[in-house]
DNA sequence: AATGAATGAGGGTTCATTCAT
DNA sequence: GATGAATGAACCCTCATTCAT
């Protein structure tokens, strides 16, 4: 027949489901997202996503590794340790939202969804914490003298948290991403006493 | 007959029912918590469940409106505006991180799920609203001589979102909600250079 | 209380449930009429429908057997077995549909109903047998000379169906009842060789 | 193994289906068949049903679309336009018995049970008047010299009535097809006058 | 006499998953 | 390599029916 039956090498079907998954789930959701929509999306028949990723759950798995994955490189690659801590942590900031900004719908929703089952918090844990422990060492190797008491994971933990509540608005167009980015940075650099006014509070 | 089957008034049988599905909803998630489940939990039949809150749908509506009210409630009761600005941030987080570490299972998770349905991305995101311009009102009224772009309600949204992050480690039990508490007020007071250590980044 | 409780001999409230429950289940047949909705319609609880009746089924059988014999008492009451055949079968024809025409709701659609569960056949086929003889004996009164092999049940059988299809037609409003009645009349006294035009077919 | 579970072509399993479908629905009613019951006298599965019909309306409705369909085809096919009018009257009294009596438990009862859910009056009533304006169209060209106000539309709706009632007692094996035609065509051709004794009533 | 409270049982529907081709 | 055909297993929901008051 004319139509359907395209023999295409393992590694493009692949990136081909994944892309057809993360569109579909990070619009309705893992649960509310079934097979045949997947399969729909992807123009493929659904044994071949069962053949290539065994199980609805693997390849839910598979696209928040790539996802995460994706993410992680992304802001890993723009930024510069070798750059002063300040400069390091407005790029760090930015690179984050500006993915944000630039993959909603894929990420932050599929983020989203992610959090929603005890199945695969895990993997969006161990994403996370990745990503906290980078800004966690940004934060170390930028501190001169740090206290002895001094928890900077915690403390990156808060900034990636502050980081997601903001992308988040970012991501729903309610915020501009270099706005929020300068935001998040004088926030965090000088506290509530370094609000832009200088003056701060009593 | 043992015990178990008791005419009770209604709304005593509406909390009764409201504990099991809190309980069982925060553990398995909407999706994955079938209304059998919930009927054994509250040690009543399924059609009492339905007679009650009409569906699944409803149920878990009013789960997280029930929750949500109390947060609120308890947070508000907690904290006195006539306190001064950096106490009264103090007890803001210092409330809603004890809540949280003393309803873990019910609110956290709830919360946590609620986000991961469409349908009550609504309710969630009002309840987050409402606590933000409560965080939004505390900057404001804390700051005496704001600058003209203060964008106080884009602050509070950081805030709460790193609040949110803390709390996710207090739930797990992974912070101490004190420690936690003390950390987030000083970094948010102080910011990055003002950390405990007060030496500051370079 | 003031409102609910009333105490009401046993024949009224029997009746009143009746009637609730013949008006319910004409509008929504057998199956999709819920206990529920006729309790409320007679505006007691349900308890007390399963008190005086014992189950649905014996209710709708109740329904049944009512209006059933309403129907026949009041076609054999406007009848008179002295008149001539001709003036009898006029009388019965028009006794039938004036009936259907002022009892639409109740009967035509009650009677409809019964006979979609093989439970009721029995009922409304009695019913309709004790028309079909009343109709029998009044042909056999009526003719003079009868044939050896003349079936006059079957032609009752015919009539009464083609009564029912009729009165079909009249209780929806798309016929007049004397009208009806007329057409009924000289097609069965004369047949179709004896139509209105008195020419009758080739 | 034995030897059900074969893979067929989508058009014999559908009309599989719909055979178990007329088969079931015809012995219990719409309310009373389960789908469960269906797919069992089918010899497949449940979710087959739904994949092939939708829902369980539908496939009732898919039922008697068919049936209503074969029945106009099979009378349609059975009389000749050209016949004289009483031979007409007469196939087509003939064709309509015989299709009921060798139809019985499927169209007959099929037939009936349509009647009980308000959704497929429609269906019903729309088979029904296309039987009607057959036999009225008969009728009509069957006259040679029609009255002005000859309604051969009631008309038709009484005979198709009457037939009706005696297919009941044809289907039920209460009443011979041959014999109940002939008393038929007696009936509407001469009239109750013209009983078969050719003496008629006084 | 009368009822609010409660439930056992069952039906329609959907979906992830797997054969047989 | 690829798929149309098929299903087991659950889940939501409803309803006739009955206690306990």
């Amino acid at each position: 027949m004319a139509g359907g039956t395209k023999r295409l090498p393992r590694a493009v079907r692949e990136q081909q489901m994944l892309d057809a998954a993360v569109q579909i789930f990070s619009v309705n959701g893992f649960h509310e997202t079934s097979m045949d929509a997947i399969a729909a999306e992807a123009q493929i028949s659904k044994p071949m996503l069962y053949l290539y990723y065994g199980s609805k759950e693997e390849l839910f798995g598979a696209c928040l590794d790539r996802e995460l994955r994706r993410f992680v490189d992304e802001v890993r690659s723009k930024i510069d340790f070798d750059e002063p801590p300040k400069e390091l942590l407005r790029s760090a900031v930015l690179a984050f939202l500006k993915y944000i900004d630039e993959h909603r719908a894929s990420w932050m929703v599929l983020y989203t969804q992610a959090t929603s089952s005890q199945r695969f918090a895990h993997t969006v844990r161990e994403g996370r914490e990745r990503i906290i422990e980078l800004v966690g060492g940004l934060l170390r190797s930028g501190t001169r003298h740090p206290g002895p008491g001094t928890d900077f994971d915690m403390m990156a933990v808060a900034l990636v948290g502050a980081g997601e509540a903001i992308a988040a608005r970012v991501s729903t167009g309610d915020a501009d991403a270099d706005e929020a980015a300068e935001l998040m940075i004088n926030l965090f650099w000088r506290g509530l006493k370094g609000a832009p006014s200088e003056s701060g509070p009593a």
